[in-house]
DNA sequence: TTGACTCCCATAATTACCCATGATATTCCA
DNA sequence: TGGAATATCATGGGTAATTATGGGAGTCAA
């Protein structure tokens, strides 16, 4: 029986134009998972049919987005050094921070098989500790793949703080 | 590893050559090795079939871009050089800081063989410490080769770094 | 001849592509 | 309005194509 669940959201999920809600799929024996539709149509704009994906640097998640925004800071980031006759930027890489540069180093080009389907690498299932099913949590601008069992109980610890902070009297 | 096949669209608004991810390769006893798939496909676009590479001028490592980006380099330079009226540098080819140039002439052509390979020159493997094995690592615009076991310890220091400047949430 | 390089072929593993199925959701019409 | 026909989705599996890799034959120059 195959496990869908989704969160309420108080409302239909039609096509929407970021990412919402939660899901949580299957991953099969040859590493496949199914990008929920509502996601798919999310990126339905874009040429490149599939997701950037990288190991969160915060949690012990995915991290995804669509391929729209990894060109957008690519040609943004070559457009301003070279307009600004930086070619030192350009051509040996150092910059203030190399945020842009470990991002691509550290992300992966996952695209959709004919069936919405994507194949997560041992890098990133590792380093969320995904085995046989994967959550998807929708984070508006890009999305999160969690372990189910790691997501419920970062959900619960998460909850707990607030509880914790409401009940101190920090937000009235 | 995720591998795609890209569509040759004719009209071209030439695309951002975007590299990203790392692939570790063997490097045969004849010197050859395997440039990623991804990494071709991005090249996909470009009449010549090989890659432009280079000591790196900063790490341990080889930096490596398609002939488009080259000409972008040029063209850039050309315009802007004679926009300001520094005629001097675009005939005599001297300018302040001449990275460009310098770019040029320690620059190796390197073509694909039927199978994609590349052969490393020497110079450019004792440069980066490269012997048996070559990590590809995608910076975007262009790419870096390492040694692996160089390119490990660079790797958890960059993210560290990165890690320590995020305050939640991943890369909006 | 000896290397160094190019072109061609072989192969094992992986991946892309295709079709099938059961479950759910949606549409349509009597 | 009810219910059958239709569409969509998540999932599974088979097979052809691609990839990374290895090696041999031919070329060219020193």
């Amino acid at each position: 029986m195959p496990v869908r669940r989704r969160k309420k959201t108080g409302k239909s999920d039609r096509p929407v134009t970021s990412f919402i809600s939660t899901y949580e799929n299957k991953v099969d024996r040859k590493g496949r998972v199914s990008v929920p539709a509502a996601y798919r149509s999310a990126l339905g704009t874009e040429t490149y049919q599939g997701v950037i994906a990288y190991p969160s640097l915060i949690d012990g998640a995915i991290e995804a987005f669509g391929r729209g925004m990894l060109d957008e800071l690519n040609r943004r980031k070559l457009d301003q050094t070279l307009d600004g006759g930086d070619y030192t930027q350009a051509l040996v890489g150092r910059s203030d921070d190399g945020l842009v540069e470990t991002i691509m180093a550290i992300s992966s080009e996952l695209p959709f098989d004919g069936e919405g389907r994507i194949i997560l690498p041992a890098r990133l299932t590792a380093h969320a500790g995904i085995t046989d099913r994967a959550t998807f949590v929708g984070r508006g601008t890009r999305f999160q793949i969690w372990a189910p069992e790691v997501y419920e109980k970062h959900q619960l610890a998460e909850v707990e703080a607030l509880r914790a902070r409401l009940s101190g009297g920090g937000i009235q």
